[in-house]
DNA sequence: CCAGCTCATTAGAGCGCTCCAATGTTGCCT
DNA sequence: AGGCAACATTGGAGCGCTCTAATGAGCTGG
């Protein structure tokens, strides 16, 4: 009845498949048949192999398995921020496909931080993952490549000149720009921008918003940040303390929007009345009403979907040329926009 | 200069061990000495070696380090919701412990599908994994006490009555009696509880919710839900169904409070002043002014820390008696929250 | 000057699996 | 009845590493 193991020279450790073939009667071969569910087994043979397994509990030892076959049947998946409901969603869409092709997924975090990427990049490279899917990473060029030289490695929100990795992104020169005309539309000519800094896809948005400010003949306004809440804030901080407030901001990514806006409500200003507020990503953090966030919407399911199937493309497809997927962002209009202000300076006049 | 390698019968993967110690003249062992960092080899040998590595871009296998060492140095963290920002804190916590005592740690989410953490765990299991922590997981009693046969396990915000399983929790119904209390003390009488369903968690808070009621007198009022945004507003559309909704809520963790409040807003009530909300975990969300929840804190960033020490203490200390910590949950007073309306039936009336 | 040590180094046997070539076994056709 | 497919099954050689016990070199002391 019991384990039926601990027999042989006492416990040692899980079952093998070397118990499970001595269980069965049969070839060590033989169970790993089974266990790969190879059709070439006889039907009684494969039944006797799965009640002496389960009679066990034997489990078959990953490492051993990959180590054996060269694979490992595992895509590591390496997440810049946990803390953002973008990187939660794209892991959506890549765990889709994988659950669906058989393939597992292997999450790490970089915890915004290039050594602790670059720590959890080593990792997985030495388990041999199968392929790379790298969201919104900050591993430098040289690193990158020198992973796509060792397995298939796909970007998500980032390029890359090397001409073996693949990339998946939206065109964020397009979406800062559809959000900037959307506020000079309105009637801004005041607007702002809280840099991503070297967060991947910070640069193109603010090349967008670059882009749309000089077309409309409006000057510049850029002030220093990141992606993260408390950039936002001091951001909006900054901004606060010109002598001529902007009075529409665009940040580089929804939580740095959300910090900005807390910030604004601090210091008394009304969103979107006195001053219109746009983000980026339109994270589950946009969506709620009590944020209501204007901000540019990126495909983030599909994208991760799109992610995974390009990196199992290199490594079930064999593809070997570089491909580069890019989806077109989308404005999606809320409460935190509003037409400017009447009188920008008496509000200005109001605070001194 | 270029990579040494595809001379010997052509480019066969990356280097091995073997590689480097042809190269460097030594044999495997003394590589694998200096690999590991063993004190006992000689200074121009190690330099030698090393030498030899980087030239050839070495880089350890870890599965064959694994199955020949029998240790992963790696701890599996399951993480029930990718999308709940309490899990993000309670990983930089593991995280943090994990990194200062040299272990890796790998992410798996089960996204709140006790099937798919049933996969997640088997994977984990099949990676011989050197321990677990399980984080407000799903997973039956059965399966859980059937991992800790295997490898460490620590529970986070779960109980299990199995002797070999760890657990780091807050006392919730504690925690669901102070949130109760305050809203007592604020002069409200009808209150109701969002309940989180089978969640781990969820129990313990309804108990507390429950016992608060009783000990004051009070109608207990629970509506069905879980811990997402969208129970929550499903549930607040409940209560306001009722001919006589409540004057306060609590929820069962801060995503569904930000549901239900959603949905309060979207009914045209406006919060506190109509009706007041308390979530509980006190995460980033609450945290933000635009949503600005009073909630019952734990002290997530420790909790992780304390998770990974506990599986730490198993898997290096060897410790075999089970412990359970239990932390201390606080009410966090913020904007969500205020005294009951002058005449709620005033308000009740409005509506019809 | 060599026994007796210490210490760096190495050979070799696994770890648990996969995979290929080789070995039965059965059935079918002529 | 003999021969040959076709198929199920098996032995054994690795995969890349660790670990133990054994080896060799260098040193000390009597």
């Amino acid at each position: 009845m019991t384990a039926a193991r601990d027999d042989v020279k006492g416990a040692r450790g899980p079952a093998t498949l070397e118990d499970v073939a001595r269980e069965a009667g049969v070839s060590r071969a033989l169970v790993s048949l089974v266990m790969r569910q190879k059709p070439q087994v006889s039907k009684e043979r494969r039944a006797r192999v799965l009640a002496a397994a389960a009679r066990l509990g034997y489990r078959p030892n990953a490492m051993a398995r990959s180590l054996a076959s060269r694979r490992s049947n595992t895509v590591g998946v390496l997440l810049n921020d946990l803390h953002n409901p973008f990187f939660a969603e794209i892991t959506d869409g890549i765990e889709q496909v994988a659950r669906q092709r058989g393939y597992r997924v292997l999450l790490s975090t970089g915890g915004r931080s290039r050594a602790r990427e670059e720590s959890a990049l080593e990792a997985f490279l030495e388990s041999r993952v199968d392929g790379l899917v790298l969201v919104s990473t900050l591993l430098s060029e040289a690193k990158i490549s020198q992973a796509a030289g060792l397995t298939p490695v796909t970007l998500v929100s980032r390029t890359s000149k090397s001409p073996s990795v693949d990339s998946v992104l939206t065109d964020d020169v397009h979406g800062a720009e559809l959000a900037v005309a959307y506020l000079i539309e309105l009637g801004h000519r005041r607007i702002a921008h809280i840099d991503g800094g070297r967060n991947p896809g910070s640069r193109p948005r603010r090349q967008g918003y670059e882009r749309a400010m000089d077309a409309a003949g409006l000057e510049r306004l850029v002030v220093p940040g990141d992606v993260s809440e408390i950039s936002g804030a001091e951001g909006a901080g900054r901004l606060l303390a010109l002598d001529e407030p902007p009075t529409a901001v665009l940040t580089s990514n929804d939580m740095a929007a959300a910090g900005a806006m807390d910030r604004l409500a601090e210091a008394g200003f009304s969103v979107p009345a006195d001053i219109s507020v746009v983000g980026y990503d339109n994270t589950s953090l946009a969506q709620m009403r009590q944020v209501n966030l204007t901000t540019v919407d990126q495909p983030r399911v599909e994208m991760g979907r799109l992610a995974m199937q390009t990196v199992l493309e290199r490594i079930d497809g064999g593809r070997t040329e570089a491909v580069s997927h890019v989806t077109t962002p989308t404005l999606v209009v809320r409460g935190s926009t509003g037409p400017v202000p009447a009188s920008p300076l008496a509000r200005r006049a109001r605070r001194l």
